[in-house]
DNA sequence: GATCATTTTAATCAAATGTTTAAAAAATTG
DNA sequence: CAATTTTTTAAACATTTGATTAAAATGATC
């Protein structure tokens, strides 16, 4: 006979509350977090909590540096592959990010929320160095050296990030349901990289 | 001599309330927000707020409905514009709407935090439709058949308002001071009505 | 200026919340 | 299998937090 839910019985305690963290931080954020409930969506006792993660903090800091990860460490290897051409760059990232974010459609408004209630927190523990100073940015300012290379930056990352930001207004909106959201998705795949190899040509 | 800090000495205390609730509210977000705090921004006795508002979640409403009509109110009369050409909206959306965020950065993330923490609170609560059924939508049907409207939609808004939902990333990450950041969205404003309007040529 | 209504205050309440404690249960070790 | 360590549990603790209360202060009305 099956477990209630989504109990994940098989994996150790210390797995358990990391998953339950997971989803529950994930879903409603740091300050409306309670840790009595992850400790029941991980079906352990309260105290457990404490006694592997020393607080709610510490293990908040725990999965925010693994969904930071997860966010920002796609985007610094495809943008700094000195090999691909622009066109190359913005076709992979487009792809490899929106299978990222489909398979996972909360990360960014998690963490650009948590930056936001709590910017001090993340001074300089952002991994967005190597994105600001990358070889897609200098390809950038050689093609359109009377442009700011940010601009294209944005605009790659806005048109793939975007609409996950604001899948939650057009879901409440009922105007987008699931699988119209992820058809769109799939289309733009292919149409971001035309869109901004556009861009790079206005004039 | 002047008074401590930003209190606003002259409201009346119900004004003095709602703004402290305004500012205190889209700094750290309903759940971490305590209504002490507001109290104390807004140099009043914490029972003030019951007296004048019942309870935090009322209060809360009121910010929120006003802040909805301002994020999402000025879209529509836009877009559903019958005289104005396809070029004419974008650009009358590009420069009003990004006037309107830099008056206030903090709106897009606030009303996208929310919503995304607490979203059956919001589910036809948010004014979209006008916006999903605009002219500016018919009028991308019958330029681009082949593309689904949204996906103009999509970019027309995120190239607008993605870089405020960022800028606390960017600001944290110190790769983009308020100066700069302000520079580049002046420029954005005759940019992305010259990019859209190459997207909708791109075959 | 006495009476009544409105506004403000200090104190308190009850519930919620992060954390700790001490003992029980389970697992490990020699 | 006895001894020891590790894990789990139920209970409780100390704060925090949203809200209320009753009285005081202020303002309005006749």
């Amino acid at each position: 006979m099956a477990k209630k839910k989504l109990e994940e019985v098989d994996l150790s305690t210390e797995e358990k509350i990391k998953d339950a963290a997971r989803r529950v931080f994930m879903k409603k954020g740091y300050a409306a977090t309670r840790t009595r409930d992850i400790a029941e969506a991980a079906g352990i006792n309260l105290a457990l909590l404490n006694y592997y993660f020393r607080s709610k903090e510490k293990l908040f800091e725990l999965i925010m540096l693994e969904k930071l990860a997860k966010f920002f460490g796609a985007i610094a290897p495809i943008l700094n592959d000195t090999n691909a051409t622009l066109d190359q760059k913005i076709s992979a990232f487009s792809n490899n990010y929106i299978d990222l974010l489909t398979a996972n459609p909360e990360l960014p408004l998690f963490i650009l929320s948590e930056v936001r209630a709590n910017p001090e927190r993340f001074v300089n523990k952002l991994p967005v160095a190597k994105v600001a100073e990358s070889h897609f940015i200098q390809q950038l300012q050689e093609k359109r050296p009377d442009v700011h290379p940010l601009h294209f930056l944005m605009n790659v990352l806005g048109l793939s990030v975007f609409p996950f930001v604001m899948k939650p207004v057009f879901h409440a909106s009922g105007i987008l349901n699931e699988r119209a959201f992820a058809a769109r998705m799939e289309e733009r795949k292919a149409l971001i990289p035309k869109w901004i190899m556009g861009m790079l040509k206005t004039k």
